[in-house]
RNA sequence: UGCCCGAUAGUAUAAAGGUAGUACAACGGUUUUUGGUACCGUCUGUCUAGGUUCGAAUCCUGGUCGGGCAACCA
């Protein structure tokens, strides 16, 4: 029972410097950058960030790392705020880096009063060129010897909007020839006459990433700071820029980011993804964001367990969407509602079923839990819609379904057996002719028959319409971004194919109503999948989009 | 030519010097009124060469391979 599941190395950091009593409590931070959607991989960082805080004792800030006005909108603000929420979790505070303009600015003035920092003239190529490169040491700025007091006030001026913007920077007074290509006099401030979300016109100079991300992290006490392994380099200065200015020692550790096959997640392709209409918004079903996840039909849980399973490492990794698709069904699977509904339909008639009889048959909500959840009405009559394939003129030996003399059950009705079939002019069968067996009835079957398959079916005369929209993975590549080319190319021409007029069985007609009165209401649409009502539905046209579909070992059987 | 990070089954992740395990995937079977679910089983792994040790995935050294590092982005 004592089944203790290891810690991943940075719980365990957490857990060692807690038991040396370094902290009392932890205190982590989420920190996104309000310039676009948060993706599957910020899940990643966002259970392992508010975790650790709830399996420790501690908690967790959400801050916004808004230090550059001309990307960072409002509206990412509120989706972002809204994911995290959606997942699950709860921030302490809702902070902003933004929030700490006036102190970073002191901070500024106190590294040029130590004679840490300078006020630099140089272009962006110069800089460049002065820079050096991994195996040439940089050489000083012309401007990096000026007095303290030049310093203040040249900086002063940058703040009060008397330079242009890239005219000056203030930059910290390191050393050229450092091995590390990030403690050569790196920028601290830069000028920027740019309106920006929070703080308006207030300022012309904004904080570089640095100066704003480990002090942001000191004033807050975060304890364990934790990012991805891109900044690596990045702590040194990190740790150097905490000690000069002498405030609390917040710790930086790096983990690598999850990558997921056939997707990206990089903001800048996402966003070109929206902007070219590759995809209806950040929220189409296809995308990898939160928001297009949630439309899609998952759920927090399983993005949560999935976050939980892949772990945390620093290894470079491409984890499988297959996972992804296991945890969504195992979270449906238990509380989807099963469903009957007919996407490529083909008409079935039962000869020796009587003209105009109906019946209502019950069906059970989810076999999986018990009481079933509850049952609903089912009509049953002599047409049936059923799938297209689940006929076949010739089916090969181990097909379970219909063919010429083969016999099927109707789930939740009757056993039938295919007699004939009826074709068109241009060969395709338009009709399938059945003799049902009247003791073969679900639940008081009698009949003493055996058959392999179920099939579902839809009652023509009962049938109600809807839009049915089948997603798949948006890329044929399993890594678009490493492909010859533009990723681009790479899309998925059927990764959503449209069905306008599926057939679906009247309780449907429900759906938005059941929504509403549970907004977690999912279907399974029996053998096709699970599915959710889309937002774009309207009283007329009912939108459903599949989430996954069900695994399918037929589909791989018949592919020998 | 430099510096930093990494390397365990197809994928991801455990094993803090002592039986290489788990999940997904794949494959086979049982059950089944969903070719779903559930259950059972099978397959495949410590990058390499040395060293330390009674014993190495783990520690040390060299190599190989992969990734990162020269935005007034974060």
């Amino acid at each position: 029972m004592s089944e203790e599941k290891s810690l991943n190395f940075i719980e365990e950091i957490v857990e060692n410097d807690l038991k040396a009593g370094k902290y009392d409590q932890i205190v982590t931070r989420f920190p996104p950058e309000p310039n676009g959607f948060l993706h599957i991989g910020h899940a990643s960082s966002i259970c392992l960030n508010f975790g650790l805080t709830q399996k420790f004792n501690g908690y967790t800030n959400l801050r916004f790392d808004d230090t550059n006005p001309v990307t960072e909108e409002t509206i990412y603000v509120d989706s972002i705020k809204k994911d995290i929420a959606w997942l699950g979790f709860q921030w302490k505070n809702e902070l902003y880096a933004s929030d700490y303009f006036d102190l970073l600015y002191s901070y500024a003035v106190k590294l040029i009063e130590k004679g840490l920092a300078y006020v630099d003239e140089l272009g962006s190529e110069e800089m460049a060129k002065l820079k050096g490169t991994h195996t040439e040491p940089g050489k000083d700025s012309p401007f990096r010897n000026r007095s303290v007091a030049e310093n203040l006030d040249l900086f002063e001026r940058m703040k009060n909007g008397e330079f242009p913007d890239g005219s000056r920077t203030l930059r910290a007074k390191i050393d050229m020839t450092h091995v590390n290509m990030l403690m050569r006099d790196p920028i601290l401030y830069r000028i920027k006459h740019a309106k920006h979300h929070r703080t308006g016109n207030k300022w012309c100079v904004y904080p570089m990433y640095d100066f704003a991300h480990g002090q942001s992290d000191a004033i807050e006490h975060v304890t364990h700071s934790v990012c991805t392994l891109e900044f690596i380099p990045h702590r040194e200065l990190y740790n150097w820029l905490i000690a000069q200015l002498e405030i609390y020692p917040s710790h930086q550790y790096e983990f690598a980011r999850r990558n997921v096959n056939y997707t990206v997640t990089s903001k800048r392709k996402l966003l070109q993804l929206v902007n070219e209409k590759f995809v209806s918004g950040w929220d189409d079903p296809r995308m990898p964001t939160i928001s297009g996840l949630r439309r899609r039909g998952f759920t927090p849980s399983s993005i949560r367990n999935f976050c939980e399973r892949i772990g945390i490492a620093k290894r470079e990794n491409l984890i499988e969407y297959s996972l992804l698709e296991f945890f969504i069904r195992e979270d449906l699977n238990r509380t989807s509602w099963r469903r009957m509904a007919v996407l490529d339909p083909i008409k079935m008639i039962i000869t020796n079923y009587p003209e105009g009889q109906k019946e209502m048959l019950p069906g059970e909500n989810n076999p999986e839990v018990e009481g079933h959840d509850g049952e609903r009405q089912i009509p049953f009559s002599r047409e049936l819609w059923i799938e297209r394939d689940d006929f076949m003129e010739e089916p090969p030996k181990k097909f379970f379904r219909l063919g010429p003399g083969l016999m099927s059950r109707l789930k939740s009705a009757y056993i039938v057996r295919c007699d004939d079939f009826v074709k068109d002019a241009n060969g395709n069968v338009t009709e399938i002719h059945c003799t049902y067996f009247p003791d073969s009835k679900s639940g008081e079957d009698t009949s003493g028959l055996k058959v392999k398959g179920t099939m579902h079916w839809v009652s023509v005369p009962h049938a109600k319409t809807a839009e049915v929209r089948l997603y798949d993975r948006l890329f044929t590549s399993e890594e678009p971004d490493r492909e010859e080319g533009d990723f681009k190319d790479y899309i998925n021409p059927e990764s959503l194919v449209v069905v306008k007029n599926a057939f679906i069985e009247s309780d449907l007609a429900n759906a938005s109503k059941q929504l509403e009165e549970n907004p977690d209401r999912r279907y399974q649409f029996i053998r096709k999948g699970y599915f959710c009502l889309d937002a774009d539905s309207t009283p007329e046209n009912l939108v459903f989009n599949r989430t996954v579909t069900l695994k399918d070992t037929w589909a791989k059987e018949s592919q020998k």
